[in-house]
DNA sequence: GGAACAGCCTGACGCCACGTCAGGGTCAAG
DNA sequence: CTTGACCCTGACGTGGCGTCAGGCTGTTCC
């Protein structure tokens, strides 16, 4: 499958012309032309323009962007792990930045005067992509749980190997409490449903229950995941779904 | 109370070129100026400057932030409200981007392809600012609202005056459940609270159960908010809290 | 088969919201 | 009366596109 500028343009919600700059730039490239020199966008190419769109959405430079997406030892999965963590914290900015004008609402009402220091505390740290102190710490941190995960990525794909091994093994067991009649939500339905939580957390990004509880109504809500485990036994995706639930539940 | 452009610049989080660019483009200017030419900053400014970081924080180009703070008949609290509207929307927009970076890690996981379409469509409304279509719903939506009020408005000061005394007896009645001994938890004081939530939604902004919840917590936790209630009655910014929290449970 | 119309191309200029000097005045402290 | 932090006004630069202009491509419909 491909696509030309006017198709991906409408795809992604972006301008044509933005494509056009992408392509200037070197930032997202079409993996071809036509013989008319027309641009030809591929499944990859998709992807690309994708990690750009969240990554500038957070507010990063262009620059920089591709710059990080063109670091060698940067894996997808740990773009999204990135972009998740910093679109959770943008997630608390508005949150705080609601509050702060709920405050002021209720101010007023009251016939409160706010203090400036607390009126403008909220823009503190206005910038997304954040270089600065803090932005240090937490690329820090991220960059020490990258550090300690690439010596152990460094044999690659016995790791990943590995990674998928465990899951399997998780769900085999899922699937056998199922088959034995074992209750959805019932305590050992629920300690393979945490099993499941922290493999995610370990290996993918932090998940904690609450989030785990989404994933699990993802799981009969959307046909391709509910399929997934239907594969591996009928009804186990119904069966996931609720032991994840009642586990976020029980965690909670 | 008066600031200089360095001070107003760290208290604000932004640069004295901005507050510079500001005064050139006439969208905040100072208020005074000294003997030497040196900008004065009042708090009537500060006002003014808040206003235009929320909205700009929301995308608005600086030219129509100017022309909404400058339009005649748009309170302050409108402008709140609005603000209010919008950041909730970025909120929701946010979400959605966290969980799709969510489901595409998860996908990653399975080993699932997700169609372009699904991997975009949280791109498709990118601008906050929105003009567009579901913009215009939007406003429209805003501005019958507007209307509608403005009507009510018109008379301006009885009104204000209608709004303070219906307040006023919300908590003269909390005042005197208070006194009399009535449980914070009562069925009495939780509806004092629904009428106090009512109040608010009605004259302020939309105010779910839980938003009231979060108000409660702030009568308690900000002593200016306390000082409102313990100058009515001691005991009572406490006793407000308790049953507009338990209101909440009920009502959630 | 040709005409119309949507879509593609490459310059090139424009614009917004500032960043970044340059060159010079102001002011409180020591 | 000097030092150093802060202020002023130009003026130019920059990032991320928007917006023509002028011209080729490709499908569709008569």
């Amino acid at each position: 499958m491909s696509w030309t500028v006017g198709e991906l343009a409408r795809l992604a919600g972006v301008t044509v012309r933005t494509l056009h700059h992408y392509d200037r730039i070197g930032l997202v490239r079409p993996s071809a032309r036509t013989s008319a020199g027309y641009r030809s966008y591929d499944g990859r190419d998709l992807d690309r323009l994708q990690q750009v769109l969240v990554y500038r959405e957070l507010g990063f430079p262009l620059e920089e962007v591709a710059t990080l997406l063109d670091h060698p030892d940067a894996d997808p999965v740990a773009h999204l792990r990135r972009q998740h963590q910093l679109l959770r914290a943008r997630l608390e900015r508005t949150q705080a930045m609601v509050a702060a004008v709920e405050k002021e609402m209720e101010a007023r009402q009251m016939g409160i005067q706010l203090t400036p220091e607390e009126r403008f505390e909220v823009f503190g740290d206005v910038d997304p992509a954040q270089y600065d102190a803090e932005a240090e710490e937490r690329w820090g941190e991220t960059e020490a749980w990258a550090e300690s995960r690439r010596r152990v990525s460094s044999y690659g794909k016995d790791d990943w190997l590995r990674i998928k091994a465990e899951a399997a093994d998780v769900e085999r067991r899922l699937a056998e409490a199922l088959r034995d009649g074992v209750p959805a939500d019932s305590p050992r339905a629920l300690d393979l449903a945490e099993e499941h939580r922290r493999h995610i957390s370990r290996w993918f990004y932090d998940c904690p229950p609450e989030m785990h509880a989404g994933l699990g109504r993802m799981y009969v809500e959307d046909e391709r995941f509910t399929a997934h485990y239907e594969q591996l036994a009928p009804g186990l995706a119904q069966y996931v779904s609720t032991a994840v639930q009642a586990n976020a539940a029980r965690q909670g």
